[in-house]
DNA sequence: CTTTATTTGCAAATGATTTGCGATAGGCCG
DNA sequence: CGGCCTATCGCAAATCATTTGCAAATAAAG
């Protein structure tokens, strides 16, 4: 848990730029976000941000929400639950792996599939905005890890 | 509009066998999702079809969606718009790139890409179960269609 | 410490999708 | 063809996640 509070600062900085307040609810609830090293919902970051202020409210965390994707802060994916989930955007683009059976999210980025999809866009006579990329597995038993033969 | 009505007969087959029953609306519905060649969501169905049967409800319309995804003759996807859309299933496999000012969306699909992407979750440990790839572009102009380059 | 515009909490409003219930109608049998 | 039985329908009410109106609370600036 480091550099927190320089996130903090400098979110507050961003902020301020904005003419906007750094609030105590702000505050915290930037605070869980960095603590979390998940992709939780608006109800999962409320849960966190409640234990240490009762007095927190759902719609400050979906307010809150809105404003720190606004400043860049967060970025917020929708993936087949259909719940929005969070994380601080303070990494590189990377694509999402989820495991059907736990719900477990592993992050990965690959360059080639990005040039694929901007080669595949430009023929088509697109370029791209952005995308959206969403591998569901199911954890293999370990030992067979290399082959990616067509044994699907 | 050719192959509908064996289309249909095909799925009254499956219906039969699984026990359930060709009511008017859900031939209804059919003949609308076949003579769709976009992606259109439970009211945009509901429209269509409503014209032809003012008695038709859209809970009706909800309720033959789940069950033509069960029987697998539709397939549903969930863009960034939040609302589900929906395609007949009587097409190979492909991936969608959706213009972000018309929303118009194109269909692609590339064995490369697939291919990565089984290689990414080996090397992760996992095997792929299904996938989400969404590229969100902008139409170029005409001309520069073959560039690829840095120019984003 | 006062002022003032931004934020908050709460409750009510949305919008998409689902569901309970009584009425309707397919599919099957005779 | 006439009925029976259960799947399905239409409708209204219920969910669920998210948004919003409004009056009270509070940052930030002077």
């Amino acid at each position: 848990m480091k550099g927190i509070d320089q996130r903090v600062a400098v979110f507050e900085a961003e902020l301020r730029q904005a003419g906007l307040r750094m609030t105590q609810q702000r505050r915290l609830i930037l605070r869980v976000l960095a603590e979390s090293d998940d992709h939780p919902d608006a109800k999962g970051i409320f849960t966190r941000a409640f234990a240490h202020d009762p007095t927190l409210s759902l719609s400050t965390v979906y307010r809150t929400m809105k404003v720190l994707e606004t400043q860049g802060a967060i970025e917020r994916h929708a993936f087949e639950d259909g719940v929005s989930r969070y994380e601080h955007a303070d990494q590189q683009h990377h694509d999402h792996l989820i495991d059907v059976e736990t719900g477990k999210v592993v992050e990965f980025s690959s360059p080639e599939i990005e040039a694929l999809q901007a080669k595949i866009a430009a023929e088509l006579g697109y370029e791209i905005v952005r995308h959206r990329l969403e591998l569901y597995g199911r954890k293999m038993p370990a030992g067979r890890r290399k082959s990616i033969k067509k044994n699907a």
